[in-house]
RNA sequence: GGGUUCUUAGCUCAGCUGGUUUAGAGCAUCUGCCUUACAAGCAGAGGGUCGUAGGUUCGAAUCCUACAGGACCCACCA
């Protein structure tokens, strides 16, 4: 029976991860005889598909999960998915228009009810798709932030927000977003230079013939204008004090004021107030007393109050009214300029500030434990240089705008009296007696009562998350989030520190005095391998699910996880998932070639003792290393550990030392060794490679192994003092060995020697012992017939330089009738003379400089000192080498 | 405009509070090999005066200053 040289990964992931559901290795609940450890996961857009943002977010998350649950914690990863209010209403418009139904012809009940089913029929593909990365979620645990209980906890909040004082109702400038229709936090703009254009416009005085000039982006709102200002300081102006002018295609008057607000050198020096669309501008409306004209509609539209071009959109209108103004000779120049102009995060249209009425969160308070915890570590963010980017958020933040004028998302539980008065409740009934109390009208009906319309911003109930998905709001005392709160880590990207993770600091301190997560492992963004961001319109953002059928799901994790530390950017290329791919097929060979052996009873146990000792130090080796990236979440570098040992220590070196000739059996020690070295390795891999790491743990696991490796014991380091020792210098003798091998591989090379031609080696050295004890490894990888030790340079041979043991300098020789060129070999040496002489004039350099060896500590000159005589030695071997060469 | 951060081999990055050879890794490159685990492979090799200029120090890729260039965050003067 032979197994194919290649891995094929479609033959096992199903297999696995349908086995790894059956047997319910992702549940979990509390146990108190365990530590948990958990993860909620950034809940996707229900209406989402997966992309290599997800791909890459999520390896991590399960990276992560896997270690723990492999270490005895009780992993539980909640996964779950985000109403995302704003991005779900615009597709489920543009899905309705297509069916030819417009959102303002249908009701509020039924344009729910088409969203509903669309979830349903949608919401679910993104957590389908991450199973095929071999997410190991407790599926059982899937919530959606819209679902009752996290509907009811939300409503909860926003109740105790207002009673505490946190939530006000206010009429206020907002960023309002003309698509979608509804108002945005500050935070849901995007600001981007665009290119504009400036327009001079000539205002006329009403008791003169004299104009003066304002400079302006937005000439459409010319007529929302109620004031023009200029700098009480400004000579220029000075005697426009109390005058009016009027404004330009209207006959409205509207006055010159003066405030120190205008810059003088700017533009004109003179500046048009229009306090409906200008944050600015409403201030100074307000500090002047000014009216206001808002002359847009809620889909950017001119309104009524315009007067003229009605119903024309913005940007329509620009033109128009430069037109118009032009037309009417009042227009001086028209100027190309750049200017910073907000779009919706969302939608992309181009935001209008507005007034209106909305409602708004107080953050001043609620933000000082969130910072505090943050700054001391208390919460960790890895890599740390984010912590200045989330401070500097948080001390300038102002009060949040949640109320959103649309229909998909969390109602505000505010209720209108018939009065114009509301009252805040959690349920309409509560609603209603409060209602009566606070009017005194006891024959109120619940019909008298109107819900407020619109809904909270998604971020309001996503902050919530590592709370809600444990029900900690309704039963802030139950089982779970009493044992899973606070979470372990969180996975997510930089990009939404704001609007998610400082709200989930905010409300984990508010609603548990405690943090909601340990520490926070930041991602970069995907990228291609010419930095440019994802994108659909540049076509290179490739199909996850297409590379998991090319690559298999191992080869794409490992593939995104030899090139992502934390908070860099991935430059993804499928050449990384080709390497991942190969990695896993060299993994299945190795497999092939252990499973392959036979064990003979007869055969001599020790032959291999040194190797497997030497194995097995190196494990531990890569094992400490592995543990420590760990613990600083590099992911990354635990990986590049992990394919190191694997394919260097483990099948070029290791391997090779061992495995039999063709068909030949293999001793018992050396078989049973080599499958548990097999087994530990397939578990530090098990994280970043599910499928492969199962397949092979079910085909050479023994009886008393665990069933699967996903729930197999994470191997445990020996790290004792003497312990650790022994390792050094098991893994310095290994290195040696390997060296010399390299070294005589090298002269093959060199010397076109084929590898099956048997040579000798002579060895000049006071250490004997040590090179002994590698005798047959060096035999073996180096096709040496014979190892002998001498004290004189042999005739006709080609030499080099060892450091054996205390980084003593031996010279090593390998006889090659007539195939030596002695002017090549002189040249050779030469050259490596010439470099360790410079090595050592440095050293001598430093050595003979006073305040050196006088102010460096000890250690650094004993080492120095070693250095140099080391270097001498081996000046002094090459010496001798060449002259002997010379005569 | 304010702030953060980066610049090390062709590419992507390590290099922690300055001192284990005259700087490392992965990928890529070059040379030779279809050697019965693996050509998705094996063996070997080459490649960097650590952005520039100063300074501190016995000693600087590492600390300081300036400059050049890049990235990002915040603010948004019409």
């Amino acid at each position: 029976m032979s197994i194919s040289t290649k891995y094929d990964p479609k033959a096992t992931e199903s297999k696995w991860y349908k086995h790894w559901m059956d047997q319910g290795y992702f549940q979990s609940k509390p146990n108190p005889d365990k530590a948990p450890y958990s993860i909620v996961i950034p809940p996707p857009n229900v209406t989402g598909m997966l992309h290599m943002g997800h791909m890459l977010n999520n390896t991590i998350q399960d990276i992560l999960i896997r270690k723990a649950r492999m270490e005895g914690k009780e992993a539980c990863w909640v996964p779950g998915t985000d109403h995302a209010s704003i991005a779900t209403e615009a597709k489920v418009v543009v899905m309705l228009k297509e069916k030819g139904i417009a959102k303002e012809d249908i009701s509020r009940e039924e344009f729910l009810r088409h969203a509903w089913e669309w979830k349903e029929k949608y919401g679910g593909i993104i957590l389908e798709q991450l199973k095929k990365l071999g997410a190991s979620c407790d599926w059982s645990r899937t919530r959606f932030t819209m679902e009752e209980a996290l509907s009811e906890s939300v409503t909860k909040v926003f109740v105790d927000f207002y009673k505490k004082g946190y939530i006000y109702r206010g009429k206020r400038m907002i960023n309002w977003d003309p698509e979608g229709k509804t108002a945005l936090a500050d935070d849901e703009v995007i600001y981007r230079e665009t290119n504009a254009k400036l327009y001079y416009v000539n205002y006329k005085l009403t008791d003169s013939d004299e104009s003066i000039t304002i400079a302006t982006v937005r000439p459409e709102t010319i007529l929302g204008d109620t004031a023009i200002c200029v700098n009480p300081k400004d000579k220029r102006y000075k005697h426009l004090k109390g005058k009016k002018v009027v404004v330009p295609l209207t006959d409205r008057e509207i006055p010159v004021i003066q405030d120190s607000y205008v810059s003088m050198d700017f533009g004109t020096g003179c500046l048009k107030v229009t306090p409906a669309h200008d944050l600015n501008d409403y201030q100074l409306g307000i500090k002047h007393k000014l009216p206001t004209i808002d002359v847009l509609t809620d889909s950017g539209k001119m309104s009524e109050a315009a007067g003229i071009f009605i119903g024309e959109d913005r940007f329509v209108a620009r033109k128009k009214v430069a037109a118009a103004i032009e037309a009417a000779g009042q227009m001086v120049k028209i100027e190309d300029y750049k200017t910073n102009v907000g779009y919706s995060e969302r939608t992309n249209a181009v935001v209008e500030p507005r007034l209106s009425v909305q409602w708004f969160v107080k953050m001043e308070h609620l933000v000082k434990p969130a910072l505090k915890n943050v700054l001391n570590d208390e919460v960790r963010f890895n890599p740390p240089k984010f912590k200045n980017m989330y401070r500097s958020w948080m001390e300038n933040v102002h009060d949040w705008c949640i109320s959103r004028q649309l229909w998909w998302g969390h109602r505000i539980p505010a209720y209108y009296l018939p009065d114009g008065s509301f009252v805040v409740a959690e349920t309409p009934e509560e609603a209603l007696k409060l209602a009566k109390k606070a009017s005194k009208n006891k024959d109120l009906t619940p019909d008298d009562l109107r819900q407020d319309e619109d809904v909270l911003d998604t971020w309001f109930s996503s902050g919530l998350w590592p709370i809600t998905v444990f029900d900690g709001i309704r039963n802030p005392e139950n089982e779970d989030i009493r044992y899973y709160y606070p979470t372990s880590v969180l996975v997510t990207g930089f990009d939404i520190i704001f609007f998610w993770i400082a709200r989930m600091i905010i409300y984990g301190y508010e609603y548990r005095q405690e943090k909601p997560f340990e520490d926070v492992y930041f991602t970069g963004m995907v990228r291609d391998s010419q930095r440019r961001k994802m994108s659909k319109q540049l076509g290179n953002s490739p199909d996850p699910l297409e590379l998991i059928s090319t690559y298999g799901a191992d080869g794409v994790r490992t593939g995104m996880l030899f090139s992502a530390p934390a908070g860099n950017d991935l430059l993804f290329d499928v050449k990384l998932c080709e390497q991942g791919r190969n990695f896993a097929n060299k993994i299945w060979n190795a497999f092939r070639l252990v499973k392959s052996w036979e064990i003979d009873e007869s055969l001599d146990n020790n032959r291999n003792q040194v190797a497997i000792a030497w194995f097995e130090a190196r494990f531990n080796q890569a094992l400490i290393e592995v543990e420590d990236h760990f613990s600083k979440y590099r992911i990354s570098d635990a990986l590049l550990t992990i394919y190191n040992l694997t394919w260097d220590a483990f099948c070029s070196s290791y391997l090779e030392m061992v495995k039999p000739d063709y068909q030949q059996p293999i001793d018992k020690v050396t078989c049973k060794a080599t499958h548990s070295f097999f087994k530990c390795i397939m578990k530090l891999l098990h994280p970043f490679m599910p499928f492969i790491t199962e397949e092979i743990w079910q085909q050479i696991r023994h009886e008393k192994d665990e069933e699967c490796v996903i729930v197999a014991a994470w191997p445990k380091g020996d790290t004792e003092e003497g312990r650790t020792k022994m390792d050094m210098e098991l893994i310095q003798g290994g290195t040696m060995a390997l060296d010399i091998v390299s070294n005589i591989r090298n002269l093959r090379n060199s010397k076109q020697i084929a590898d099956k031609q048997p040579l000798s080696l002579l060895i000049k050295t006071d250490f004997s012992r040590i090179y002994q004890l590698y005798d047959g490894i060096i035999r073996k990888l180096a096709n040496i017939e014979s190892i002998e030790f001498t004290d004189e340079k042999p005739e006709g041979a080609a030499s080099f330089i060892i450091n054996a043991m205390q980084g003593r300098p031996d010279e090593l020789f390998v006889p090659l009738k007539g195939a030596i060129d002695i002017d090549e070999e002189i040249s050779k040496i030469r050259k490596e003379l010439e470099y360790t002489k410079g090595f050592l004039s440095s050293v001598e350099k430093k050595l003979s400089n006073q305040k050196f060896v006088n102010s460096a500590p000890e250690q650094v000159v004993a080492m120095e000192r070693k250095k140099k005589s080391d270097a001498e030695a081996k000046i002094a071997a090459l010496e001798e080498n060449l002259s002997s060469l010379s005569n």
